[in-house]
DNA sequence: AATACAATAACGCATACGGGGTATTTTTAT
DNA sequence: ATAAAAATACCCCGTATGCGTTATTGTATT
């Protein structure tokens, strides 16, 4: 099936584990690394040259971080894979790196084995993850269930979150305009908000609908 | 490490796929299944009395679908993992099923070692997912290259998802009101929405900032 | 029995907002 | 070179919205 060869490019600061990575990559069948770079800077002007299959990225890199990389490397080159390889494990590194563009997360203490079946597995379409990377992106979907807000002033919110205006809403649910307005009044004290807006950026992005 | 016997319950209709889950689980040193049920209604009065710490869910079930289930199963058991085993791929099943708490999502077709060990995954505090459905959930945090915003209207946009008004706006991007208002109005046609609220909505649900 | 919250409802007031235009300058694309 | 799109800016108008305040009823919780 993979008849063709893998190409692999590595963005990596630190030199011993740049040219262990490579040598993983090219001593194994199937495999080549040709590109491998210390900084986003050279990356970004050589990559696009020779577009490899898959990109290992780190994120602490000397001045542009991996994923401002990503974030300009992948806007030109939809059909490379870029996989974060580091070893920062925190919400905002990781949540960052897949919305600039990354297709896989892995951290750094990845045996080589797995290292070649994760490059594998994101040619083939899947999103290789370590486990505890895995499990934070789940979560992110799940409802929160620690709402504030009660059962009637979450059924507004939703309505609110489809644009739906007081009157709209009050015939929906069969009350008043009042009585909608009281709970949207409700909702913005326990969001903290003072505005449409606001309360609905915030029950989406908190998964309180 | 694992000397602890993880406990599995099985809820799916076919009998034939659910004798044969509960064989290879009951049959796998380190494992077994005690429970095992065909629709989600018995699953939700009898998995409570003795939660085990996974339960496999199918989602075409008799009258409650495995999402309601787990929707409703989870709010009583925080500590018992799910993980849907089901043949359906499509986004809605996914993303509805993850929503509802699930904490992996696994197609049939899986092999019975890969199933033991996607098991073994979750209660380690993974999050396993079949390759197709893992590119699935990567993919949706992607930013949607094919915003038909400008720069600009971009930068407003996600300013009245802070909760800007148009003054505050208008002084932080350095021009008049007025201007604020007319990149707005632009947003408003170009989402096809009447309101801050839905314009928010659409920005967030389609990854446009 | 008492406290608290949820859901219901109303009123006044100031203004931010959405819809309708029009116009100039700059940047980008063809 | 020229057209299209983006960014800038202003006007009017009516109303939906946010804020303050008050009140009744029912349902939990203690």
């Amino acid at each position: 099936m993979s008849e063709k060869i893998i190409k692999v490019a590595i963005v990596e600061d630190d030199s011993d584990i740049r040219k262990l990575l490579s040598l993983i990559i090219d001593g194994s069948p199937g495999f080549e690394c040709r590109q491998t770079y210390s900084n986003c800077e050279d990356a970004i002007e050589n990559i696009p040259k020779d577009p490899p299959d898959v990109v290992l990225m780190d994120i602490d890199l000397p001045k542009l971080s991996g994923i401002e990389g990503i974030r300009i490397l992948k806007e030109q080159l939809a059909k490379t894979d870029f996989l974060m390889l580091t070893i920062k494990e925190d919400d905002e590194s990781v949540f960052q790196s897949l919305c600039a563009g990354a297709t896989g997360y892995l951290v750094k203490d990845i045996p080589p084995a797995n290292l070649l079946l994760s490059i594998k597995d994101v040619v083939n379409g899947g999103s290789p993850m370590s486990a505890a990377i895995a499990r934070k992106v789940t979560m992110s979907f799940h409802k929160n269930t620690n709402s504030p807000l009660s059962e009637r002033e979450t059924e507004v919110l939703k309505r609110l979150c489809d644009g739906e205006n007081y009157k709209t809403i009050a015939d929906a649910i069969f009350v008043s305009g009042n009585t909608v307005r009281a709970h949207i009044k409700n909702i913005y004290k326990k969001l903290h908000v003072k505005s449409r807006a606001e309360a609905v950026a915030k029950a989406i992005n908190n998964n309180l609908l």
